[in-house]
DNA sequence: CGCAAGAATTAGGCACGGCTAAATTAATGA
DNA sequence: TCATTAATTTAGCCGTGCCTAATTCTTGCG
C-alpha cells in the first residue's frame, strides 16, 4: 500500500476545497467560472489547474462542461476540510481567538504538515464534532455527520422555540453582526412576530426581547427546533 | 508607526534564520557557499536571494565579500527563530511528538500566520523558556536568555556531577541514539573515565553506569555543572 | 436553422525561486 | 608580482501559478 499523498501545493488543494464545496460535497460539476469566482481567480487560471488535477486523478475534467472530484479527489476535499475546521477549533478554543478572526489563519495552517499532525491535533482537541461556526468536522474517514432537523430560521414557525447550531455565511462581517446582537452558537429563540412587507421577522431570547432580523440575516442563521 | 512585516515569502525567512544561524545570532558575515551549504541550495541560488534581501533592508549584502543581517533583518530572524521554537515545544507538550520528530513540522509551522499567532502561542504554552531540545525561544522583543554556565560535556572534569540541558546537534540520528542511550534533557552525570586514546568518555547515570560516550556524541552534549 | 453572446480554453507573458554553465573576482603561493 | 584556483556572481533556462488577450465551443433566440 503506497500512500495517497503525492505532494500536493496550496493551490492545488485550494482548487480541490472549492470544487468540493461548489459541488455540494462533491455531489454535481462545477463550472470553471464558479470556481474562479469563488477563489478570487482568472477562469483561465482555473483552467489550467484542472488539467493539472485531472493529470493527478484527483478531478475528471470535462472541457467546456465542468469538473468534478474524482474519489481520490473527494477523499482528499475532505481531508482539507477537516483540518481547516480542526485548526478554527484550535485558535478558538485555546488561542482565545473570537469566531471572526480565525478563517484566514486556519486557511494557511491547513496546508501545513502531514495527516498524522491532524490526528493528533484532533486528539488534542478531544474529536471535536463542531467547529465554531457549527459547521461539522468531517472524521479521520472523511465522514461527515450531516446536521439532520437543521433549517434556516427563516422557515421557523411563530412561537416555536429554537435555539442556534450554526451559520450559513461565516464571513467576519457576518460573524460581527451576530456578536453586536447577542446572538452567538446555542443561544435560544422564538419568533415573536413576522413582517410580510420584507419578510423580516422578531425574535425573543433570553437575553433580548424584541429584535429585529432582516431576510439576509434569518437566511443565514441555522437553528434546530428544541 | 508603520508595521515592519512587509510580506516574506518562507524562502526569504529561511536565508534570513540560515544567516543567523551561521553568523552566531548575527554577530559576524557569512559566506554565500555556507548559506548555500547550509540550505542545500546551490550558492547561485543564494546570491539572487541576497540581492533580494538587500533590496529590502533585511541584509547587508557586500559582493565576493559575504552578507550580514541588519538590525532590521536580526529582529525578523530572531523572530522566526523564536516561531519555531514556539511550535516545537508545543508539537512536544501538547500532540505527543518526540524529539527527534517536531524540526520539520515546525520549519513549516514557523511561516503561517502574524506575530499575534505566536504571541498567542507563547501565552497558551505559558512563555516557555526553552525547546524541547534546551535550546533557548527569544521572547517577543527578541531576547535570548544566554545559557551561562553550559558547556560542552567534552570539557568537564573526571568525576563531576552534571545535568544535561541541551544538545548541539538536533538532528533526528543523533536525537535517537540519544533516547536510546536512556539520555535526556535534565539526565544527571558523572564522567567516570576519560580515554586519550579517541578522546572518548564513559558516564554513569542514576540509571545506567560504564556508558561509553565517543568524542562526537560528548561534544555534541550541552551540561551544566550541578 | 444559424448566429451572436457568453463560457471556456489556448497562447503568451511575468515574478518567484530554483538550477547549470559561463564569466568574474579575490586570494594564495611560487 | 602574477598566475592559478576557489569563491562568487551573472546569464539564461525551467516549473508553478497567476494574468491578459485571442480563440474556440455551446447554446439559446430570432
Amino acid at each position: 500500500m503506497f500512500s495517497s499523498s503525492a505532494e500536493r501545493s496550496s493551490s492545488e488543494e485550494n482548487h480541490l476545497k472549492a470544487i468540493y464545496a461548489l459541488s455540494d460535497r462533491g455531489q454535481r460539476d462545477v463550472s470553471t467560472t464558479a470556481i474562479a469566482s469563488h477563489m478570487e481567480l482568472k477562469a483561465s487560471s482555473v483552467t489550467s489547474m484542472l488539467k493539472r488535477l485531472s493529470e493527478k486523478g484527483l478531478v475528471e475534467h470535462r472541457p467546456y462542461r465542468g469538473a468534478g472530484l474524482t474519489e481520490h479527489g473527494l477523499r482528499v476535499a475532505t481531508s482539507i476540510v477537516r483540518r481547516h475546521r480542526l485548526w478554527e477549533t484550535f485558535l478558538v478554543t485555546h488561542l482565545n481567538y473570537k469566531w471572526d478572526e480565525v478563517h484566514e489563519l486556519a486557511e494557511q495552517l491547513e496546508h501545513v504538515g502531514t495527516e498524522d499532525l491532524h490526528d493528533r491535533l484532533d486528539k488534542f482537541l478531544d474529536h471535536p464534532r463542531f467547529d465554531p461556526h457549527g459547521d461539522p468536522i468531517p472524521d479521520k474517514e472523511g465522514r461527515v455527520v450531516d446536521m439532520e432537523g437543521a433549517l434556516s430560521l427563516t422557515g421557523v414557525e411563530k412561537d416555536q422555540l429554537v435555539y442556534i447550531v450554526g451559520v450559513r455565511d461565516s464571513s467576519p462581517a457576518f460573524l460581527k453582526l451576530l456578536d453586536g446582537l447577542g446572538l452567538k452558537l446555542g443561544t435560544q429563540l422564538t419568533i415573536t412576530r413576522r413582517f410580510e412587507y420584507d419578510n423580516s421577522v422578531e425574535v425573543s431570547s433570553r437575553f433580548r426581547t424584541g429584535l429585529l432580523l432582516n431576510e439576509q440575516v434569518s437566511t443565514n442563521l441555522i437553528v434546530k427546533i428544541i
